[in-house]
Formats: C-alpha cells, structure tokens, sequence
DNA sequence: TGACACGCTCGAAACGTTTAGAATAGGCTG
DNA sequence: CAGCCTATTCTAAACGTTTCGAGCGTGTCA
C-alpha cells in the first residue's frame, strides 16, 4: 500500500479511502491510485487488516466426522452460503472424541475466526469453558450441549425415531434391536428417547439388552450387531441410530448368515442417495441437510451482523421416514425364532 | 501481553522471549512471567503474530467436491496429519467449476495460507496466473495440470481403467459403454486414455456413441447412461470413470427397467465401504485414500519447511481393481442384444 | 584495577493496515 | 478583506506481536 501511495504521490491514508470507499476522494486521484494499484498489482493484506478491525470474516466449522455424508452435505451448503457472504470457512473434525474437539475449538480460537459452528462431540466442562472464555458468536448444529445456551438448528430426534420404531412395531415386530449413537451426544440420547417412547407407546417393556452402544461408527456397530444377532433371543428387526453405523449392522448380517429383509429388518437415521438403488432398499430417516445448513449459516450471519435477538434461537426441523423394502411384515420372517 | 509485562513488571520483549523460549530468561523472571500468563489467562494473539511473522501455519486445501467420499476421504487424512503438524486447514470446494475455483483460490491467498494443497476443476489460464503470481508452495492432489508444474500425488488413472476395462472384455464385453468424468481434468482424460488402451490392445475399434460426458456428477451421469441404453445397440456393459456417476448410472439402468448385472455389467472408479454389502455388489477400482492423503500432507509440510527438493516431485500411486459381482460373462447376458 | 566477556533485560522499530483529527486550499459571505 | 465553511488530503497513532541492538550488572582474567 505504501508502495502505491508513492507510485501515485497521495498517502496511504488516501489509498485506503479509495479502496474502501470510505472517504470522499477527487475523481482525479481516485484514477491515479487506482492505475497505480493495477500497475503495481496491488493487494491489500488481509492479515494486517484483520489486526486493525479485530475481524477475520472467517468462520470455524466444526462438525463430529468429515467422513460422514450427513455432515459433508451440510458443510457444502454452509460454505456455499458463507462464501457467497463474503467469509471463508475453517473446517475441523473431532472424529467423535472430546479431547479432539478441544484442541480443534482451540485452534479456530487461535486463528481469531469470527464466529464458530460446531457439532458437538459431547458436552465436557472443557468445551464450555473455551467457549465461555472466548465469547464467540457459536451456533450449534445436529447436536445440543447442557450448559451451552447459544443458536442451534436440530432435528426432532425424538419423534423421528419414535415414528420409525412405530412403523416397525406395526409390521408386527416384538423385539427391536436398537444401535444407539454415543449417549454423550443429544442425538445419542434423544434417538434413544425416541425408540422407548414408541415402546412405552405399545405398551412393551424397554429390554436392556435389545440396545447396543455403537458410537456412530461402522465397527463399533458391528460388533454390536453380532451380539446382538447371537443372543440367545435373536431381534427380528433392527434400527440403526445413522448411517456409518447401518454398514456395520448390514455387514454383521451377511457374516451372520442372515439376509435382510428376509431374516432380521433394518432402518436407520440418515439417508443415502444410492438407497432406492442397491437392495436391499433401506427404509430410513432424511433429513433436511439443506435446510439444516442454510439455516446454521443464516443464524452465524445474522449473529454476526448483529442482527440477531439477545435470546438464543433454537431451530427444530422434522425428519422424513422413507419406507422402502429393508422392513417387512413380521410374518414374513421365517427364522424369526432362531 | 502488554498486561502481562505491566503485571510482572517487565517488559514485553521478556515476555515474547519466554512464550517462545527464543532468548535465555532467568528463572525468577520466568516464573513470574510464567504466573502473571496464569492470573490474566493470556493468550497470544495470533493475527498480530502472522503480520509480524508473515506466516500464518494455515494451509488451504481446495477439492473438487466435498460430497464426494472420495475427497472427504483423503481430505480427513490431510487434516489429521497436518494439525498434527500445527496447522489449521482451510477447505473449500470448487464444485467441479473453474470460476469458482479461481475465486476460492483468490480467498485463500487472501487470507495468506501458506501453503496450498489442490484438485483443480480444470487447469484455466487465469489459474496459473493466480498461481504464479501468490508463488507458494503447491501440491496438486488427484488432478494434474498442464502448466502448473508443483509437487503432487497423483493415481494411475490410466492403468487402473485399462485393468478394468480389460477385465470386462476378458468376460467377453464387446460394446462397453464408458461414462467420462470431464475432460478438462486430467483424470477425466487419463481414465479415458485408459479405456481407449484396452480397447487396442483388444483390437477393437474406439465408437464415439459408446462413451458418454458425465463430468463427474450423479445427474450428468444418468442423462448419459439413458442415452446409451436407448440406443439403437445398447452396451453390454457400462464403465463409470467414477463414484458418484455410477449411482447415477445405477438408476438409469433400474429406470429404463434393467439390471444389474443380468442385462448390463457395471464397473466403477473409486471404491465404497458399503460395496460388498449392498446389490448387487459393485466391482471397482479403489484408490489407497489413505497414502494419497499422507503423500500430499507430507509433500506440503516438506516444502514448507524448506526441505524439498528444487524440482517438483510426482507421486503416482496404484489403484486396486475389486471384482465383486457386478460384472457377469457376456453369455449369461440373456437381453445382451435389445 | 581496568578491560572484557557474558548473561540478562529492555527500548524501539517494524509488519501493513485503518481512522481520528489536523491541515490545507479554495470559495463564499458579510 | 477577514472570517468561516467545505471538501479534500495528510499525519500519526494504533492494532499485538517479534527481534535487533543497546545497556547494564557481574564475574574473570591479565
């Protein structure tokens, strides 16, 4: 900038006008700096700026696993619509892990992003006291935190998976095997919630050992599976709680012997666009990864902006049961009784 | 840190020198400083840092889409290796377009990453300009350009395909249908390349209608196959010159009321861990993910540690062709001939 | 005892911007 | 013609670091 300003004989104070528009500047100059600046192939130093306005017009996204295509879908949106608003994102994954998600938020604290977007992977004291320290616009997406009161889109997980557990129980099956996320998460426990509420709703008792922990995570899953398809009273349907983990609860399956829909139902959260193509077609649960992200960019912008009310907003979206043929009629299931 | 010198009374280049041991203190000194950084809880500011340093330990890493599992794939190993390294990533997506692509390029610059780990869209003129003129370390990753000439890591796209599309003809394919990715890339063309091989090495002759552009999508990649399997001598088998286009490719051929691999064999590019599981189970050519990702973290951390070589350095790793059961003999083709 | 080296600490400049407020020039008014 | 206002431009401080070179005790050696 210095090298522009003497290029053009003004001050530096005047080339930042121009470039900012920020102060009336005579159209003769004006011309003359700008020639100048497309001579000299002048760009302004972000850095430098960023150190005067204490603003980076960058956000940190944090989400629990960049492998996942829920979450990749989501990201995608969040940029596009961040982008186009002018801020470049900073993406992290805490691979599911707490102490990850720490040393990851630390990062993005560090690198002074304006605003942070994060999908929990658990609730630590740890977390909330970065977060309180740093005092950041945050809004929080697919999953919830006790003690973290700021912006946040869900999904109603609960009635989701009530819905999903209802429509199982409804072709008849008794015994649901049940693969839960981390129950350090709101969508581990709020899944969860949501498979007993339609129990208790079918009047059928909540059997501890028809549920399983598998973390979110395909192996965790698998092994899951297999304790649960050789217990002594095998489940006829199971319902994964996403859809990493419904690879591992289809492959425990096939190394079992068994074949879905024929032997054990499936469903899961999460959809896949390959679902209505290769069989078995799953039934699962979409969600609206669409809005979920162009809603968590508008509320880190409107926060930004500073046009958000002082309360936090908490947005819930619905999710969508896609029947398809991995569930069938109870009496349809031969091998039922192992 | 101005606060934390006053605190200690001392001044504020001691307090530099102990935060980063870059000149001897004494241990009085120290811990005083040691304790005013406790009571304060100071954190250095790392904006100020980079102006000063000129370097800001970020760098930015732009794919091509990160709804591809591919990419988020190697994109996660990137990221593990370089926050280990104490850098932060900055992830954009071109979206398979050029223009988005040199303006995310442009925002990345911006925001002085130092250095740049690419899969290019295409390899435009306004690119290599934007290239030339930031002059920081590159490496291109999956996709090379002509022109840009940069560290990179890159698949053996041509022998892959060739395995595969010799694999099929072994299995008696004469009309193999090929769905390209764009041919402004060079996996595009070089997957291609590979195709038009085996066809010679077969001694067969190359048809236009037999391949179709799906560049690199899903719906590009359906519009295609309906073409091909509405022509007047449908192939026997299609070729999809990568993952998302063969779902597209899968639900053209479900729709015009096929399957697979009864009526038409399929093969893929890129691997999915829900291959074998799901029907039928694809035959596909996997990429090692995992080593494209540490090559390329690994060449960028060398060259921004001044270790690398002058020239450039090419990685060209091997890609492993998975034959499952998509892919049957000609003559347990029933309709191989419309 | 004086010279010198060494170990530690400090002052101040620099990185590249933004911006408040001062300065300047020119025109208008009374 | 003095005084004042306006429009434009400039000077300089500030953002929070790092680092060079200077300064200053202390101890060592001749």
């Amino acid at each position: 900038m210095l090298d522009v300003a003497k290029a053009a004989s003004v001050s530096v104070a005047t080339v930042s006008a121009v470039i900012n528009g920020s102060a009336p500047v005579s159209p003769e100059l004006r011309a003359r700096i700008e020639e100048a600046i497309q001579v000299i192939g002048y760009k302004r130093n972000a850095i430098a700026r960023s150190l005067k306005l204490g603003t980076t017009r960058t956000v940190g996204l944090m989400v629990a696993d960049i492998t996942n295509p829920f979450f990749t879908d989501v990201v995608a949106v969040i940029q596009d619509v961040l982008h186009r608003a002018g801020y470049a994102v900073m993406l992290c994954c805490n691979d599911e892990d707490v102490e990850m998600q720490d040393e990851q938020i630390e990062l993005l604290i560090d690198r002074s992003v304006d605003g942070l977007i994060i999908a929990p992977a658990g609730d630590d004291e740890t977390l909330k006291r970065i977060l309180a320290g740093a005092n950041l616009p945050t809004v929080l997406i697919d999953r919830l935190c006790d003690g973290i009161d700021t912006d946040a889109v869900v999904l109603d997980n609960r009635r989701a998976v009530q819905d999903a557990t209802l429509y199982m129980l409804g072709l008849g099956h008794r015994r649901i095997g049940y693969i839960s996320g981390s129950l350090d998460t709101s969508t581990g426990r709020e899944r969860l919630a949501g498979y007993k509420a339609a129990l208790e709703a079918a009047k059928l008792p909540y059997e501890d050992d028809l549920v399983r922990i598998g973390n979110f995570r395909e192996k965790d899953a698998y092994t899951a599976t297999m304790q649960l398809l050789t217990s002594a009273e095998r489940p006829t349907a199971i319902f994964s709680a996403n859809n990493l983990m419904v690879i591992g609860v289809m492959k425990a399956i096939r190394d079992i012997g068994l074949k879905c829909p024929e032997d054990v139902s499936v469903a899961s959260f999460d959809d896949f666009p390959w679902a209505d193509v290769f069989q078995p077609h799953l039934t699962t649960i979409a969600q609206p990864v669409q809005a979920i992200g162009e809603q968590a960019a508008q509320l880190i912008l409107d926060r930004l902006s500073g046009k958000s009310p002082e309360t936090p907003r908490r947005l819930v979206l619905q999710g969508r049961l896609m029947i398809r043929e991995s569930c069938r009629p109870v009496s349809l299931t031969p091998r039922a009784i192992a």
